[in-house]
DNA sequence: TAACCTTACGAAAACGTTTGCGTGTGGATA
DNA sequence: TATCCACACGCAAACGTTTTCGTAAGGTTA
């Protein structure tokens, strides 16, 4: 099993400098054109690859992003993520993902791990766990450490720098406005609590939207979610005496939630009652009735947060700081579950 | 925007050379007690965090793995990606992931950059092109550099190396042994084309089911997709004339498109048809009716590849080389979409 | 007081690169 | 023949660690 070559192997085989070898294969004017021909034929035959790792310390820079998701097993995450691969390819970076698993720990350690070395800036999506503890300590010292930092979704308002949302209040705005459109006058939403920022800023949009229409809203037509892997059975509760037309829901599982329940209670989706998603997944597009839904166009926000980020990288050192936030529109999709 | 602090920094701060520093910081009794104290209280203040580039550079590995996948918006390789970095966590690995988008160029790119220094080893799911391709010199050559190789689910039986499989064919014939004693006799197969392994294997499997109940397959109820995207119409197209009693899908996709074609030509599932699916994804759960299909245990399947490739990290530099096939067994989740 | 032993620290090499600069060799010029 | 200039190459530093070995200062022993 022969190990990797390095510059130092090719050049005592070849009996000449190790500076000479780099130099040849850099095809430098100042080697010999027989020289270089010897080099490169010997690297070649022996696959020669530049140590990355060498190559990071003496730049100081590792052309690599690092990619912080809450979860890896969630299709908007990983759209985002293709959108981000996409630009970084381009530019010549390569992208290494790690998972928070929600967990403020994780996400701790994966930060730490990549900043040490591994990465030079970050695009991130906080862990729920995060956004609850409210501490961001990590993000705060990889920032002062100098790696540029974007977040992106599951913001951190406090934060000083480069941000890529949707419009959540506008989105869930739009959804409600189309179910009252439709004509539907009782509409319910399935949310999440409020320390969840975008859950918060859903049922604020949706709020706005009823108000908009003078319709007041009531109480007992929201329903805050906690445990998302078990929201069957509340939301199954929730609709137990409500005479309701039409559903919005934050997120895809509650909204395919949602329809189950109807259909196991006997009610026809969009007959009976309408369903407005967010996130436009699998889910969404398979679902029988396929799901009406707003579109967060993640690849979208995958791109700008990696041109945000490798801009900042690639940016003069001592140009003032300037942070932005981009705001991406986000799409109603009308599908099946929104009667017409 | 302070940079990181070395132990450089650290030393000369505090008028005390390198090793001073490095070997105060690991408690080193070579030091007093004092200036243990004092160097210790200052990387502190300062938030010293060693340099983990220098650190690979000078131990020689990066204790990291490598994930390489086809698809990061994928269910299934997601739920393999969990397995691994169960492992990888609790024995000090770090994870990194890159997806090859199915595009041989993207996983050699990807596998050279990772096997240059940001790697120990790699566990990998071949992307669709290199299976068509049958160039596997980028894996041979990562291999013959000293680095460890698991392959999984889209493995290459050429090579010569650990792998974690299930038994596609198995799994296969347990979905069609369970609509045959439903008493389904006329069982179709939705597949992909032949050069996806997993495709033929379950091909196969559902092939010798038939023999077993002495069933002659029928070539017309036997579709080979090709254009996995625009599964819709093909499926649409064959299903037009046929007046099959039951499907087997070889992936989750195939099956809910199945179903939403039967919806549209009026047939119900699964009382006048029955599905099966295979692999058990977010779609075949929240489906309407849920998909009855094959669970891979994609996470398991991550447990034990990182298993295996930690073995060969931490192993033995000298003992002769043996390698393993690790199956998973497979097991059938009943659902609604089977008649019972 | 000479020889020796601790204690506490520093120097230097090594990991694999890149690159500015120094230098020996040979030929051309004056 | 003495001077100069390309040419082709090597040296060494630097990136941030760890670790082996060397050593100065001071104390103890004979």
């Amino acid at each position: 099993m022969k190990q990797k070559v390095t510059l130092k192997q090719i050049a005592k085989e070849l009996d000449v400098s190790i500076s000479t070898v780099s130099k040849a294969l850099k095809d430098s004017v100042e080697i010999s054109l027989d020289t270089r021909q010897k080099v490169k034929a010997f690297a070649k035959l022996y696959n020669y690859k530049p140590n990355n790792i060498a190559l990071s310390l003496k730049n100081r820079k590792t052309k690599t992003i690092g990619v912080i998701i809450p979860e890896i097993v969630h299709h908007f995450f990983t759209t985002v993520i293709g959108g981000v691969e996409k630009v970084a390819n381009e530019k010549g970076y390569n992208v290494i993902i790690c998972s928070s698993n929600n967990s403020f720990d994780k996400e701790v350690i994966n930060l730490e791990m990549l900043a040490s070395g591994s990465a030079d800036g970050f695009i991130l999506s906080v862990a729920k766990e995060t956004q609850q503890k409210k501490d961001y300590h990590h993000i705060e010292e990889t920032m002062s450490q100098g790696m540029p930092v974007v977040l992106f979704d599951r913001i951190i308002d406090e934060l000083v720098c480069d941000k890529v949302i949707i419009d959540d209040g506008k989105g869930a705005q739009t959804a409600t406005n189309h179910l009252l459109s439709l004509g539907c006058k009782k509409i319910a939403i399935l949310t999440t609590v409020d320390y969840i920022s975008v859950g918060k800023l859903r049922t604020n949009g949706y709020l706005r939207a009823l108000r908009a229409y003078d319709i007041t809203a009531r109480e007992d037509y929201i329903l805050k979610i906690e445990d998302i892997d078990n929201c069957e059975s509340e939301i199954s509760d929730f609709l137990e005496d409500k005479d309701v037309d039409a559903i919005f829901a934050v997120n895809e599982l509650f909204a395919v939630t949602a329809a189950r329940v109807l259909n196991e209670k006997g009610k026809k989706v969009p007959e009976d009652v309408s369903i407005v998603g967010f996130t436009d997944g699998i889910l969404s597009k398979h679902f029988i009735p396929s799901l009406t839904t707003i579109s967060q166009h993640g690849e979208e926000m995958g791109i700008r947060a990696a041109k945000l980020l490798i801009d900042k990288l690639e940016g003069e050192e001592d140009v003032p700081e300037e942070y932005k936030t981009v705001i991406i529109d986000t799409s109603l999709i009308q599908r099946q579950s929104t009667k017409k």
